[in-house]
DNA sequence: AATATATTTTAGGCAAGTCTAAAAATATTA
DNA sequence: TAATATTTTTAGACTTGCCTAAAATATATT
């Protein structure tokens, strides 16, 4: 007797929620509060609650009333999938057909809905199974693992007078691109934490022989590993 | 004063009526009746009445009550713009992704609906702005513009004992290409028109040395050009 | 502990897209 | 042309996903 594992379809609008949940559930280490998943999705707190009750039935979270929400295993799962797919759409973009690194992230966030385990696991091959998306971000494998890298850390805990390289950015919102960009800073750039001013949290830099001033915000976004 | 023209943003299900209507429209010369519609969208003619409301009171089509409906300039550019998103993702997905041209038909209904102008040219760029599908469809280009071949007729419209090739093929079931794969039958295949038989219009053909006999159904699909 | 504040849920409503059943209009046929 | 059949529209209902306003619960403050 063969169990059959019947994949539920799911509308994009819920494959938004379990991606949102998941990246509250990666950021907080906790269960994922209503105004949390409110603000995350862009929506009011009763609209969650209605989504909450829905994916709750099936089986996708955990959900008690006033407590939050967890994701299964198989909500994992699927976050997991969804995930894989907007990175490898994002790879595709950027290596293919050349697009910058701040115009893939919107159009990826319709491309990962498409429903074809197979196209995922053909693009993954075309793509010759890339590690990592145009932002750094590692792209989970068929098997859903992830491989993140130990050694990173965001910029704002390095040491002074140590080099680093850029292997990230954490906000993919096209005006922070385009002003790294436009400093010339990309995956890859090598840099050398040079000052850090306490008054305002940014830090300065040097990189291609320059020195780079960077605001705390601009900090917060950027992920380093030692050089 | 400039005049700014908003390209109303729709949704899959309104697009896919669009690229229905348009369907009818090119293979009846004639308005569009509800129950046809209804018929091509799988659906019932009352969810064709409402849907067909909306899209007039948008412009998309003229509609008069129980006279049918035909697409207005707008709707036959939007309608254009899908079928040119749709071939070219199927022509991504068989050239470069290495899909059967039996398996690109459903990915394709999803991906027409993608949206950003600059990914379909883009796309098209990737693909070396090619001209026809993997199933010999043209690809409109960006104006908007289809070349059809003049020189192409049916299968079933050809004489006897002359040579002709296959340039495409109507029908995109899985099932159909499956059965030209099994005989070898693809877009380019050289084939010569032996017999006609009248009682069932089926046909047999010479194609690589041997003789097959293809039925009214399958003769009905294929395209050919003389050779 | 009682009160005030913040969070979350419920109640009720709206738009899109679909359906069934019934009514209205059009087309066919005797 | 009148009856019959077919097509199309309307009426009313359902689901999904969202909203606002109000009620319920939980948390913080005095
Ligand atoms: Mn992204
Ligand atoms: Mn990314
Ligand atoms: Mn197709
Ligand atoms: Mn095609």
């Amino acid at each position: 007797m063969t169990i059959k594992v019947i994949m539920q379809e799911l509308s994009t609008s819920e494959e938004n929620y379990i991606k949102a949940i998941y990246a509250i559930e990666q950021a907080e280490r906790d269960t994922v509060s209503t105004n949390a998943l409110a603000e995350q999705m862009q929506t009011k707190a009763s609209s969650v609650t209605d989504m909450v009750k829905k994916l709750s039935a099936k089986s996708l979270i955990t959900y008690e009333k006033y407590k939050g929400v967890t994701l299964t295993e198989e909500g994992i799962a699927i976050a997991i999938k969804l995930i894989r797919k907007h990175r490898l759409w994002e790879t595709f973009l950027v290596e293919k057909l050349g697009f910058g690194w701040d115009e893939v992230h919107e159009i990826a966030e319709q491309l990962e809905h498409i429903q074809s385990s197979k196209l995922t696991q053909k693009l993954d091959a075309f793509l010759n199974y890339p590690k990592f998306d145009p932002h750094g971000d590692p792209i989970p494998n068929e098997d859903g693992v992830i491989h993140k890298n130990e050694k990173a850390r965001n910029l704002s805990e390095t040491d002074l007078q140590e080099a680093y390289i850029v292997i990230g950015v954490s906000d993919v919102s096209p005006s922070f691109l385009k002003y790294l960009d436009k400093n010339g800073i990309n995956i890859g750039s090598k840099i050398k934490v040079l000052q850090r001013y306490d008054f305002d949290q940014s830090i300065s830099i040097e990189f291609n022989g320059k020195e780079i001033n960077l605001s705390k915000t601009a900090v917060q976004n950027i992920t380093v590993i030692p050089n």
